[in-house]
Order: C-alpha cells, then sequence, then structure tokens
DNA sequence: GAGCTATGTAGAC
DNA sequence: TCTACCTAGCTCT
C-alpha cells in the first residue's frame, strides 16, 4: 500500500527483474488489453518512480503511467507464472519473474510527451536526487493553506501521504492548521531533511518507522491494551499476528493512534476529517 | 463470514 | 462533492 516510499521501492524491484530485456505483457482482465498488445515482446528500458507515480520505459519512446491509488498493488514473483488470479490489469513476465498489477488508480500507456505532462504536475520529490528543496520552502511559506494540506499537495512535493503527513508535522511540532506563510523555512527546510532520512529508511524497510529506536519500548509500555515487548526490534524473527500488531502500534507516533496518549507530552491524540482524509495530531505538543 | 476501513487519485456531475 | 477503483487486513459476531 503505497506512499512514495514504497512506489520507489516497487520500482527498483521491476527495474531489476525486467530491465534490459523483452517483457511478454497482457491484461487478464482486459482493460489494458489495447496497451498490453503495443508493449508485449518490447524491452523494458527502465522502471521509474515520481512521488506516488510509477513509470516504465519501454524501447520506442513508450511509457506506461501507473498510480496505484488506495488500493493498488504490484506482485512480484518467481515465473512461471500461475493462471492469472482476481483482476490482474497488466501482466509483465520474462524467463525468470513475472509481475501482476492489480486494482490501479492509472494504468495508461503513454508517450514521453505524456509522462513529461504528468511530471509537469508533481512537486519535488524528496526520494529523488535532483528534487530543489528550495521550491517546497518557497511554495510553503507563500501559501494561505494549511501545512497540513500542503503537504499532502503533490504538486506542492511529491510523494507524502497521511501517514507521513501526520508524523511528519509531530516530530517538528508543528499544528496541521498552521497557514504555510506562517512557517519560517527554517523549520520547512528541517521537515524536508527529515522526510529525506525517513522516506529512505522506509524504501530500506518496505514500511513507514518515524519513531525514534529509543521511543519504541515506551511507546508499546503506553499501549496497555496491547502486548509488550522486550524486544524492540521488530523488523527481525517470526512474522505473528501479535508481531504484527505490535509493530503497527510501535512505529508511528500519531498516525491512527487517535484516542491514545502522546509519549511526548501524555495529551490524548485527536482525529479529524480534513479536505477528505483522517487526519491525527497531538493538540498538545504540535503547537508551531 | 460479514462488514468496515484504508498509506489516493481521476473523472463525472 | 461523490463515486469508481475492486484489494486486503482487521474487528465483530
Amino acid at each position: 500500500m503505497p506512499e512514495g516510499h514504497s512506489v520507489h521501492r516497487l520500482a527498483r524491484s521491476l527495474h531489476r527483474s525486467f530491465a534490459g530485456g523483452p517483457v511478454r505483457t497482457s491484461s487478464p482482465q482486459g482493460r489494458f488489453a489495447a496497451g498490453a498488445e503495443v508493449l508485449d515482446g518490447r524491452v523494458l528500458e527502465r522502471a521509474d518512480a515520481w512521488g506516488k507515480h510509477l513509470f516504465l520505459e519501454v524501447e520506442d519512446d513508450l511509457v506506461v503511467h501507473i498510480h496505484l491509488g488506495l488500493y493498488g498493488d504490484f506482485f512480484r514473483a518467481k515465473a512461471p507464472a500461475p493462471e492469472a488470479r482476481g483482476a490482474v490489469r497488466l501482466r509483465l513476465e520474462n524467463e525468470r519473474w513475472y509481475a501482476d498489477l492489480r486494482g490501479p488508480t492509472v494504468c495508461d500507456l503513454l508517450g514521453t510527451e505524456g509522462r513529461d505532462t504528468v511530471l509537469a504536475r508533481l512537486g519535488p520529490d524528496p526520494l529523488r536526487r535532483d528534487a530543489d528543496p528550495a521550491l517546497v520552502r518557497r511554495r510553503i511559506t507563500t501559501s494561505r493553506a494549511p501545512i497540513a494540506g500542503l503537504l499532502m499537495d503533490q504538486s506542492v512535493l511529491a510523494g507524502v501521504g497521511n501517514i507521513y503527513r501526520a508524523e511528519l508535522l509531530h516530530r517538528h511540532g508543528v499544528s496541521p492548521f498552521t497557514e504555510g506563510r506562517d512557517l519560517t523555512g527554517e523549520v520547512v527546510d528541517a521537515m524536508w531533511a527529515d522526510l529525506v532520512v525517513l522516506m529512505k529508511d522506509g524504501v530500506r524497510r518496505g514500511r513507514i518507522v518515524t519513531v525514534a529506536p529509543g521511543d519504541v519500548a515506551a511507546l508499546a509500555a503506553l499501549d496497555t491494551d496491547r502486548p509488550s515487548s522486550d524486544d524492540p526490534d521488530l523488523d527481525g524473527g517470526e512474522d505473528t499476528p501479535a508481531r504484527r500488531r505490535l509493530r503497527r502500534s510501535t512505529g508511528v507516533y500519531v498516525y491512527r493512534r487517535d484516542g491514545r496518549a502522546c509519549l511526548r507530552c501524555g495529551t490524548t491524540i485527536r482525529a479529524e476529517e480534513l479536505q477528505g482524509r483522517r487526519l491525527f495530531w497531538c493538540p498538545g505538543c504540535q503547537t508551531v
């Protein structure tokens, strides 16, 4: 389930598995049949991500633009591919791997111009080396919109979703309702630098962790109705339902923790709908 | 097993 | 502003 870090991770995985050789393409579901027919047998040159958008660059200047949306998924496994299960929009196959795309919001065949049109709508991506944080600073500090909305606006910066938004604001003590123009450039720069670190870590782990290592045990102890753990290194070991529950409760400070106490100040974390998305924050320590 | 919720966006109205 | 996308994990019964 995708924020920018998982799309970048997916792009790397697809690039490693398919780039540099011909790829068989099909659309078992049928909704991308025409595109798959054009692509079939061509060389996939590169898989790349910008924010939450995935681009498969294919020979002859063809580009597949994919956005996973809320519950899209690109499942990759070793060949041979079994019969497609569920609504597989696009299947990629070569001698060693296959990958099935299900439930995307967008799966379009474009040219390079079409890709550039998509990119023109997107702000800098913290996971890209060519990103310009000065542009983000300018867009935020000149806006009257609340920072919570700006962080989710993909034309301001690309790749941040609801979890990184909530966690970033908490880590910097910033109220989600503060207008962008009321934040200093220093605060915005610090948030950007933090995002770069957090999202790179997310790519490496394959999940979002914003809690500092020293806070993991204290956070688990706050949740009296959940199992505590003597071993805060929850990324290792056997994956059981209890460990998954514990990971969810200890990887973040505020996201989906409404009604629980804030680790920093003890105030009850709140949730509210803002522009159609649930927003989580601590009114006690997010005061900037 | 049913029902609910969700890391998101595009397009219809 | 509402709905489609049509998956998967969780909670409740």
